[in-house]
Formats: structure tokens, C-alpha cells, sequence
DNA sequence: GCTTGACTTAGAGTGCACTATAAGGTGTAT
DNA sequence: ATACACCTTATAGTGCACTCTAAGTCAAGC
């Protein structure tokens, strides 16, 4: 049992156009194709797609994706190194879940000035 | 006291190129010139620059900090608009924390997929 | 048997936000 | 006085990640 790429593309919230690019650009793992060259997607394409997502959605790069599929492509001695790009990459997220939390407090504080000046005009 | 582009660049953490094309986007308020024609920047155009790095670091589009700026030049009655822009917008920075924290519980998966895998590697 | 809709390819086009270049002006230090 | 660092403008170029187009193939339904 497999998936189209519309399928794949519904699934994982990406367009038909986005999945061929990234095939093309080698992100993917060997996407199997049927007697008419049609894609035939996996359960675990549908995985790997999905981890790809949250990676680019989490501002990792294109090449640098690529780097960790060449990676997985030459077997299982590279997890240690595989595991280690993600680690960073965590360390990354996190770093911006807390650069994110000082901007709030940064617009909150626009925030309180727009109050004081609302405060100030009604009082005129 | 003012300061040159090159100062507030420094100060911001942009580069003059960057101020220039924000001015040319209408992105800053009127910045004063000296007689010879040089940018004078006040600390009133840091802090508001200072805003709007944050709200590009918070992906909010150059088109959108146009518009609050537009808004400013309107006058003080478009206070409450400006406001519900920054509070939508702060809205947007606590979902995207937590799509974050959602994409970290996602790679810590892969990593212990990987720490089991290396388990099962080293007990060949 | 013919239309419809989803698929295929190579390659061109888009959008955003910078980023750089070229040609020139100004002020200070040596 | 001349070199240096910094500023000015208009305009062109870059990089990334898509996004779309054109021309064609194929299977299923009417």
C-alpha cells in the first residue's frame, strides 16, 4: 500500500510542487515509482517527510537537510553524527523559544506606552 | 545629539544598507538631515528602529511595519489601531512558541529513535 | 472513444528582503 | 595637500525557497 504525491501532500500540509523540489533537490530518500514512473510513497517517506517539515519550519536549511538524508544514505555508523545535528538544532529552537519570549517583552512594553498615551488623550 | 547611520547600525544591529532600504520602504519615521545632507538619527529613531528589528526578527512583513508606521503619521487617534496590530501580533510570537515546543517534542522522538538505534548497534 | 483529473518532466518565473556597486561628497588627521 | 573613513545617491544583483507553466502520459468513468 502506498501514497500519491497529492496524497503525501494533504498529509504533510506541502504542495506537489514543494515534494518534487525537494526530491529533486535530494532531500528525500529513493522514492519508489510504479510500471508508469508514477511515485509511490511509504509510510515512512511520509515520516521522513513529515520530521523534513518540522525541520524547515524550524529554519534549518535546505543543504543542511540534504547533508543529514547523504548522511543516512551511507548507513548506520553516521547516527552518531546525525544525532548530534539534531541536538544542535535543538539547542537552536530552543535559543529562539527564548528569543522570542524578550521580544514580548519588548511589544508589551509598546504596549503599556500605547496605554499610558490612550489614558492621556481621554483625560484631555 | 544625534547619530550617523553607521552608529545606529552599530547600536541596532543592522547594517547601513539595511537602514537605508528601511527608509526608502518607508519603514522609519522623517530622519533629519544635516546641512550637507547626512542622516542625523535621534534616540527617539533608535528606539523605533530597535521596534522594528524586533518585529523582523518576529517575522512581521516590511508592508506590515509600513502600515503601523503610516498609521503614526495619522496622528495619535490611530493609537487604538496600532495597538490591536501589536496585540494580534503578539498573539502570532506565543503560537509560534508553542508550534516550537511542539517541533522539540518531534526531534526528541528522532533522538531517541537514534540512541536505540545505536543500543542495538553496539549489542551486535 | 473521449473527457477528466492526477500524474510526469524540464525549465522558467516569483517574492521577499536584503546586499552590493559605482560614482561622488565631506571632514579630520598627518 | 592628500589620504582615509565615512557619508550620499540610484540602481543592479543575490540567495533562498519555492511556485508555476507547458507539454505530455495514463487510468477510470460516462
Amino acid at each position: 500500500m502506498g501514497y500519491s504525491i497529492g496524497q503525501v501532500a494533504e498529509i504533510v500540509g506541502l504542495t506537489t510542487y514543494t515534494l518534487r523540489y525537494y526530491e529533486k533537490e535530494g532531500l528525500l530518500p529513493q522514492i519508489k515509482r510504479n510500471e508508469n514512473g508514477i511515485r509511490v510513497f511509504s509510510e515512512d517517506d511520509i515520516f521522513w517527510i513529515d520530521l523534513v517539515r518540522c525541520l524547515r519550519d524550524t529554519e534549518m536549511q535546505i543543504s543542511d537537510i540534504k547533508y543529514i538524508i547523504n548522511l543516512s544514505h551511507k548507513g548506520e555508523h553516521t547516527i552518531p553524527e546525525r544525532k548530534e545535528i539534531l541536538q544542535e538544532h535543538r539547542k537552536k529552537i530552543v535559543m529562539k523559544i527564548n528569543e522570542l519570549q524578550k521580544y514580548i517583552g519588548k511589544i508589551d512594553k509598546k504596549l503599556e506606552w500605547y496605554e499610558r498615551r490612550l489614558l492621556t488623550y481621554k483625560n484631555l
